[in-house]
DNA sequence: TATAATGTTTGAAC
DNA sequence: AGTTCAAACATTAT
């Protein structure tokens, strides 16, 4: 369920339910449900990996962390986490995290850090990048400070674009490189969206689990790298590493 | 059946 | 006091 893409996939979803008014609402959510009965939904925002359910003065922020899911107009056999009932239909929430956002929506998010939104500002990811010198490209990647909403898929894949091995060290990466893979890690996170609407991302996979290279049919290597210890997928005679 | 997987937070341990 | 790391959460496919 869970990179940025598919979270705008879930805001697509849900687009009917824009400016409705909570008729009931329940589920095992930690936060008071109660509160959100008969008040009208203003907007459904993304931030990254974060679905943003707005009213008047609070936010429902929704993580799907690893196993989220989500029914429109269905459900599912176990207890949702949250369950909003409208007019017009219903929307279930699964083992997600949920919590609440005070006051106005834009005092907690800076929106340029979000790939997938109209204000990314890929400067300030290079600003960002270059006050790391000493980290691996990869942890960086995954740091939803610098790259909201990318994942281990965009960041294996981004790298295998650019011709970067996923261990290489920051400040040691040529300039260029490094303007190449901040903007891919955004067209990438669009190409996931359009390729996952027609149902055939996997297909477009071209290093993420594979186990052969497609350009040289060299192995594919796969190790938990960085301090994140997330699984890099990556070919060592295409991808450069700087050390 | 054991394992690993599109993730993050928390709190103990050092 | 700052860093590191395992644990926790929880589901599904291989």
């Amino acid at each position: 369920m869970p990179e940025g893409p598919s979270i705008v996939i879930l805001k697509e979803d849900v687009h009917q339910f824009t400016g409705k008014k909570v008729v009931s609402v329940s589920g095992d959510a930690s936060i008071d449900v109660s509160r959100l009965k008969d008040k009208t939904i203003n907007a459904f925002k993304t931030w990254g990996k974060h679905f943003l359910i707005c009213f008047d003065s609070f936010t429902v922020k929704i993580h799907m962390l690893m196993f989220g899911t989500y029914r429109v107009n269905e459900r599912k056999e176990s207890t949702p986490r949250l369950s909003l009932v409208f007019e017009n239909g219903e929307l279930n929430f699964y083992t997600c995290s949920v919590k609440l956002l005070e006051g106005d929506i834009n005092s907690h998010y800076d929106w340029s850090v979000d790939v997938m939104n109209e204000s990314w500002d890929p400067k300030k990811a290079q600003i960002s990048l270059g006050e790391m010198p000493d980290k691996m490209i990869c942890d960086a990647i995954l740091d939803q400070n610098i790259f909201a909403g990318v994942g281990n898929i965009i960041k294996n894949e981004v790298l295998y674009r650019c011709y970067i091995h996923p261990e290489s060290i920051i400040g040691k990466i040529p300039p260029n490189d490094i303007s190449q893979i901040i903007a891919e890690c955004s067209t990438y996170s669009f190409e996931f969206l359009y390729w996952k609407k027609k149902f055939e991302l996997k297909q477009h996979w071209e290093v993420y689990t594979k186990s052969i290279c497609l350009r040289c049919n060299l192995p594919i290597l796969k190790k938990q790298t960085g301090d994140r210890k997330r699984s890099s997928f990556f070919c060592t005679n295409c991808q450069e590493l700087y050390i």
